[in-house]
DNA sequence: TAAGATTGTC
């Protein structure tokens, strides 16, 4: 019974016989171990997944392979790396799933850089990857946008004839656009003979990406008439292609849809994306209305959403209101204090913005560091805000000044909101606060040639001043440039961006 | 009778 509900993903009638076995006092063995396990991994349940764990180690069952497979996996998928390495070092005889359940649960726990490190160590050993190996390592390699990793596994899922299987395919499109490469996407989901609701929504999400509303609309339409299932998935990315483009009617009608034509529950991400839509449009008030009415507790999204929202639209009030919110819930994370400092900085009220920096001071909130970074020559260059590190640095800081000059006289005005307040900018050195986007830029146009377009990543969202500038850069440099950043892509070209200044 | 996969909001 135990395993038949775990097999329908049933987690609560799981964990309901589970207990009952232990109040009966009947004893787990090797077929009850891997199923709670995997049931414990499904639904996050890391706690009792370590209790079972020393329940494994007393009852002896720690050397069976399925048992600890299910380990593995737990550990891998809750993020616990360490504990994840622990069992699978101690296992006798390893087989393809329990480095698939390290790739795996890596990759799904975000640690890609120790999905593709496992990965390339599996490749070492005389263990065949699957394909459910490459399934997971082509999602990290997207995740990172490692475009040489990713094209070098898929050369080795080519060389098996793995290409046409239809997980790995709709992972390829989701790794093409990552990349930034969204005619690869295209092309791949164009040869797809079988496509099933994953490959739609991979195709969706990639153009929603990419700032082509039109073109994820689309193809949501024809993945109605295919016969294949819209689900909760494919929603964000209709709602956030909506939202990139501002088609607010489309957008609100949809999300409509999704009960009385589709049968579904909009979930809490779906509420953020629909204030997003509302509020990235400059319908504040309809925003907030949409919050206050909302049937399910507001959760962070919606109310960072909002707050972003807030900060283009200038609108204080509601901000203030989004902010507290947000810090209520989330106390600890340097991006929500980020965003309130920015709030105020834009509306140049210097006091409440110091008085945000110094709250974060006091709660020993860090803020994540700026990173771009880029590939050049088989190697990747990084940089920091302001850094010097770089071998070619003093060329990199001649040639930005001659750019930052050449933009000057088509009309470009640094915009200083987001970096420092009045009196700190007339007493500190304006070099220190050169955003990274602006090194790795100036770096690229530098070291590749004419007509290459150059493609930059970055961890965290570029800042108004340093999209305006790319814009006015790649006029100057006739360039296609590039940039992807925490969320989604910029791509710039004759003094223009994708987004249309809509982010 | 047991373990591993793809798509996701700022």
């Amino acid at each position: 019974m135990l395993v038949a509900y775990g097999q329908l993903d049933d987690l609560s009638q799981s964990f309901r016989l589970f207990k009952e076995m232990q109040v009966k006092g009947l004893v787990p063995n090797q077929f009850t171990y891997p199923s709670i396990l995997r049931t414990c991994t499904l639904s996050g349940a890391l706690y009792l997944g370590e209790q079972i764990h020393t329940l494994v180690m007393k009852t002896g069952f720690h050397f069976n392979v399925y048992v600890c497979n299910a380990l593995v996996s737990l550990y891998a998928r809750c993020g616990k790396t360490q504990e994840a390495y622990l069992v699978f070092n101690n296992m006798d005889t390893k087989d393809s799933i329990s480095w698939n359940g390290l790739i795996s649960g890596f990759s799904q726990s975000g640690h890609y850089e120790e999905a593709l490190n496992v990965f390339n160590q599996m490749n070492k050993v005389e263990v065949e990857p699957s394909v459910f190996t490459f399934t997971s390592a082509v999602s990290a390699a997207g995740n990172l946008a490692e475009v040489k990793q990713g094209k070098l596994i898929q050369a080795m899922i080519f060389k098996r004839g793995f290409d046409s299987e239809i997980e790995i395919s709709n992972a390829l499109i989701t790794m093409y656009a990552k990349c930034g490469s969204i005619s690869d996407s295209k092309r791949k989901f164009l040869e797809m003979a079988e496509k099933n609701d994953v490959t739609w929504n991979a195709m969706i999400t990639a153009y929603s990406q990419h700032g082509d509303g039109l073109q994820a609309v689309n193809h949501f339409e024809n993945m109605k008439k295919s016969g294949s299932v819209p689900n909760h998935v494919t929603f964000i990315g209709v709602l956030t292609a909506c939202s990139h483009v501002g088609l607010v009617n489309e957008g609100i009608c949809y999300f409509e849809s999704m009960k009385k034509e589709h049968g579904l529950v909009p979930k809490p991400e779906h509420y953020a994306c629909v204030v997003d839509l509302l509020s990235r449009a400059g319908l504040l008030s309809r925003a907030r209305k949409f919050v206050e009415e909302m049937p399910i507790k507001p959760d962070p999204m919606v109310w960072r959403t909002l707050l972003s929202s807030c900060i283009v639209h200038k609108n204080i009030e509601l901000g203030e209101l989004a902010a507290k919110n947000l810090l209520d819930l989330e106390p600890e994370d340097s991006a929500s204090y980020v965003l309130l400092s920015n709030m105020y900085a834009v509306s140049r009220r210097w006091n409440y913005r110091d008085q945000t920096r110094e709250m974060m001071k006091n709660r020993g909130v860090r803020k994540e560091p700026g990173r771009s970074w880029i590939e050049v020559m088989n190697k990747i260059h990084a940089f920091f805000v302001g850094d010097k590190l770089h071998p070619l640095a003093d060329e990199i800081y001649e040639y930005l000044e001659e750019l930052n000059n050449r933009a000057a006289d088509i009309g470009y005005v640094q915009d200083h909101n987001s970096l420092l307040n009045e009196t700190e900018m007339e007493q500190k050195d304006p070099t220190l606060y050169v955003h990274s986007e602006k090194l790795a830029v100036t770096f690229a146009l530098l070291s590749l040639p004419d007509g290459i377009p150059i493609r930059v990543m970055k961890n965290l969202r570029v800042c108004s001043d340093c999209h305006n500038w790319i814009k006015f850069i790649s006029r100057i440099s006739n360039r296609e440039i590039v940039v992807r950043d925490a969320y989604r892509f910029h791509h710039f070209e004759n003094g223009n961006c994708s987004c249309k200044d809509f982010w």
